[in-house]
DNA sequence: GCCGTTTTCGGCCCGACTGTTTTCAGTCG
């Protein structure tokens, strides 16, 4: 079972549990636990039926184990169950709705019986909500407006999103007069696969003038508030922004705090507590005399820690590697020394052979690998043995015109439900890559689909197993596949797993990343560009590869072609 | 419910903002 699945069940819980009023730590410890399973690599279904400590696991004690090895076993929770029956179904759905939490939603459901959003909604435009007490005019409209957002699925942006508008509006900002420094923060900075909103912090001489040029920006919609160092609005999109204009010597801590994320903050201050320091978004203070705050070096210097790149803090053991001297040498854009995955207008691809390698030159690429889909793939036009083969001759035509460029023949080669591959031995030993990836009859159990992948992966032909979970972000869940599985079986038979750079597969993420460096697993960073311009996607792979602590070393394709091609063999 | 080089009991991060108040509750991050 996915961990997403038991951490899903426990954050069910801690909602009801909220919702009924109950003791606050006890909820936050629920949380807590689904967060934590939820970021395992290792599947704790899988580790509760080997009989293994899950009271190991931080954020796991005797109740919430015994809770995990019963869903284990027979794949619910009786709590749960028993819990669901207290309060009205409809009513945890509440809590997703902006500016509603637990409080109001038990107070709305016992004063007007309202336990559906389409209820809730109605309550509001009657006017019957403003007469409840801390209610009012003010609150039934902004409820009216996060009803509409929510129904409008506009909660969270892939990561390319809040990029693309996060670079945008520092450009815009840094134009100010008076501006000394602009920097996104929060999950953007930390490079999460989604974002929720924008944190843009600011340094300016001019603050008023600041927040002036901000509500001029051509993208904002709504000015959701206006203060003297805070102002907040929502742009067109959906997206919520604040912008902070800060003092000099707090800038540094604000960052920091900012950047989050919540549970390494948390962890970051208990550390500060333990020192007989007191740390915050204005500083690092010891009584009353801040000690620290202008820059993130003096922060986590005052704690006696290098600075933690941002996309490792997650509490996921990085203030003890920092603590070590152990923190990795994570793998950047600038290392990347080619691209192995891509398609070209011989199957779904908007890019010539020779377009795609004009791009990959002005990357300054050593080499690039076509993989075109199998026939398999039907919608997007996949080759049959005999297309293919023309066409790795025309790779091997157009590939003369590019003499600093190596181009490798490569195929993407559906992996078929029996877990056997989509083309024979032949044409694929033809090849100088092969990617073998799922693009169908993903609803397979769990059980069949790791089997599936786990036969393709012990096939001798292929090389890298292609986007392993088959998921879109935001839009699809990947299938269900035991990544221990895989990984097991990548190690086994030294097959590389594919970090798919497209912002909306991101696929390896993050925690499984990390799992295949944990277990000496190598990656392939690829774009799976589908026209020149998607080569430069490369950067959000990266990103994600970071999160799962990879060095350089871990990804092929930082290597020279020599030694790239080498890993590649098996 | 979890946790422990001060604790096996008694803590558990903490401050800002909003909308409602007449000193604060709820929500958010």
């Amino acid at each position: 079972m996915e961990n997403s699945v038991v951490a899903g069940v426990f954050d069910e819980i801690a909602n009801i549990l909220d919702i009924l009023g109950e003791n606050p730590f006890r909820i936050r410890s629920y949380r807590a636990a689904a967060r934590r399973i939820a970021d395992m690599p290792e599947s704790v279904t899988a580790m509760a039926r080997e009989g293994r400590d899950l009271t190991a696991v931080p954020g796991i004690g005797v109740s919430i184990a015994e809770k995990v090895r019963e869903i284990a076993a027979t794949g619910r929770c009786a709590f749960l169950a028993d819990l669901r029956g207290k309060i009205p179904r409809g009513l945890p759905e509440l809590l997703r709705i902006e500016g509603l939490g637990p409080k109001k939603v038990k107070l709305f459901h016992e004063r007007l019986g309202i336990d559906s959003v389409d209820r809730l909604e109605e309550a509001a435009r009657s006017g019957a909500l403003k007469k409840l007490p801390g209610m009012g005019g003010k609150s039934e409209e902004n409820l009216l407006g996060a009803i509409g957002r929510y129904r409008a699925g506009r909660g969270r942006f892939t990561l390319s999103t809040g990029i693309e508008y996060a670079e945008s509006l520092a450009r815009f900002l840094r134009e100010a007069r008076g501006t000394a420094a602009i920097e996104a923060a929060g999950s953007v900075r930390r490079r999460r696969e989604t974002v929720g909103d924008l944190d843009i912090l600011a340094i300016s001489s001019d603050g008023p003038g600041l927040m002036e040029r901000f509500f001029r920006y051509d993208g904002i919609e709504e000015r959701t508030a206006r203060g003297g160092t805070k102002s907040s609005a929502r742009l067109a999109c959906g997206l919520n922004v604040d912008l902070r204009v800060l003092e000099e010597g707090e800038y540094g801590a604000a960052l920091q705090y900012f950047t989050g994320s919540k549970e390494h903050n948390i962890a970051l201050r208990g550390r500060a507590a333990a020192r007989g320091l007191k740390l915050s978004e204005y500083g690092v203070f010891r009584g009353e005399r801040r000690v620290a705050g202008r820059s993130e070096e003096e922060v986590y210097a005052a704690l006696g820690l290098p600075v933690i790149p941002p996309e490792l803090r997650e509490n996921r053991g990085e203030l003890s590697a920092a603590e070590q001297g152990a923190l990795p040498d994570l793998v950047e854009l600038r290392d990347i020394r080619g691209d192995l995955q891509m398609h070209t207008t011989a199957t779904d691809g908007r890019g010539t052979i020779a377009e795609m390698a004009e791009k990959a030159k002005k990357l300054g690429y050593e080499y690039i690998a076509i993989t075109e889909h199998s026939k398999a793939v039907r919608v997007a036009g996949g080759l049959d043995a005999k297309k293919l083969a023309a066409h790795l001759r025309a790779i091997e035509k157009a590939a003369g015109a590019y003499p600093g460029l190596r181009i490798l023949k490569g195929v993407e080669v559906d992996i078929l439900p029996d877990g056997s591959l989509d083309l024979d031995d032949g044409i694929l030993a033809e090849c100088d890559l092969v990617v073998a990836s799922v693009h169908y009859r993903f609803n397979l159990p769990e059980k069949e689909m790791t089997r599936r992948i786990v036969r393709a992966i012990g096939n001798r032909r292929v090389q890298i197993l292609g986007h392993p979970t088959g998921r879109l972000i935001l839009e699809r869940p990947g299938y269900e596949v035991e990544m221990e599985e895989v990984v097991k079986a990548a190690k086994e038979h030294g097959v590389v797993l594919e970090v798919n750079a497209h912002p909306s597969r991101l696929d390896l993420r993050d925690t499984h990343v990390r799992l295949a460096v944990e277990r000496g697993v190598k990656l392939a960073i690829s774009t799976d560009a589908h026209a020149p311009s998607q080569l430069d996607l490369m950067r959000y792979g990266v990103y994600t590869a970071r999160r799962g602590w990879a060095e350089a070393a871990d990804v092929i394709n930082t290597f020279p072609l020599k030694r790239m091609l080498a890993a590649l063999k098996r």
